[in-house]
DNA sequence: GACATATATATCAGACTGATATATATTTGT
DNA sequence: ACAAATATATATCAGTCTGATATATATGTC
């Protein structure tokens, strides 16, 4: 298997679940996973073809309302792979925060840019942070037996204490510029 | 200018402040940026020689001790180009948290696998946050008016807080799986 | 009725990774 | 003194993914 194509895996995840569009799990991904991964229409549709050729996926093209749409449905070997791939070890967290960048190199031109950046880092933690929160206050209110939910909050929280961490930081960065 | 090619950025930042070879800047990389970027020799070398195509950098070839190695210096096109793009808007934080994604996933195989992929996030974790405490503790000491060690101080405070939330998060997420 | 936005798919140049290859110098253990 | 392991140093490439662009229809809004 060697753990390769991580956009199978994630598409195949989403599939577990329920059949969906292309369309429909880059929305997915763009509100659930929005914090911690993200993937481009580049990557979905050429991967859902491939899926197809490798017998993980079929497709079912249909009409809805006279627009067209293919919606993809798992396999039982897609869901043999996704199961396998779950248990191998994490290959790699990739993080790169073009933020981070541009501060440390922030000397080379002074405060107020810096301060600037921050500020923008800061307003979008701001505005993702609710649904975060939200999330966290209604999973830990579910007390069945259901098991994904668990997992979801699991994420939910880590989302919410990291961006809880951006923001103190903030605060921290902003007095060290701010007083010269 | 268009934002383009961060790899070019991050080059010339470090060539900002000393010449180096592509091993070097590698090295740099995988030390002081570990916690927020990282890059491979197939981009470094590559970008390297385009920039000395644009005359953002030039290129000493030299001998060390019979071992042939190739020192890159910026030019002031260089410096400028990177004094721009310090100045322009953040496009994009990019964050791919692999754990993260088998952890959403944790449902379709149980928490003992999810147990493990926590228990090596965190070992990794544990064994970087040293390094990031030291230097905010060393930065933190520095009184004089140099302006560069600020912002060196600012990306490791960034780290510490980051870091710290990761624990915290990983103590949460096993009690929340092991009981049940 | 016009305009903006949402749904839906497809393609591609360019960027970057991870693997692989090559070669020499230094350090470590025996 | 020798071998083995590690560090220094560069280069290349198939495969992956992004960001941009293109196309077309449906729905909501003023």
């Amino acid at each position: 298997m060697a753990n390769e194509k991580k956009m199978n895996c994630v598409i195949l995840g989403l599939l577990s679940h329920e059949s969906l569009t292309g369309y429909e799990i880059k929305k997915r991904m763009d509100t659930t996973f929005k914090f911690f991964w993200s993937a481009s229409y580049g990557s979905i549709y050429p991967t859902l073809n491939s899926l197809v050729n490798d017998g993980m996926v079929i497709k079912l093209e249909t009409t809805d309302n006279g627009r067209d749409k293919v919606i993809y449905t798992i396999t039982d070997v897609g869901k043999e792979y996704f199961k396998k791939w779950l248990t191998l070890p994490v290959t790699k967290d990739e993080l790169r925060y073009e933020t981070l960048l541009k501060l440390f190199f922030g000397g080379e031109i002074g405060s107020d840019v810096t301060l600037e950046h921050i500020h923008n880092f800061e307003s979008k933690i701001k505005s993702e942070l609710p649904y975060l929160q939200g999330a966290v206050h209604e999973l830990a209110k579910i007390q069945d037996d259901g098991e994904a939910h668990k997992y979801f909050l699991l994420t939910a929280m880590f989302g919410k204490r990291v961006y809880e961490a951006y923001l103190e930081w903030c605060e921290d960065a902003r007095k060290i510029l701010e007083d010269n």
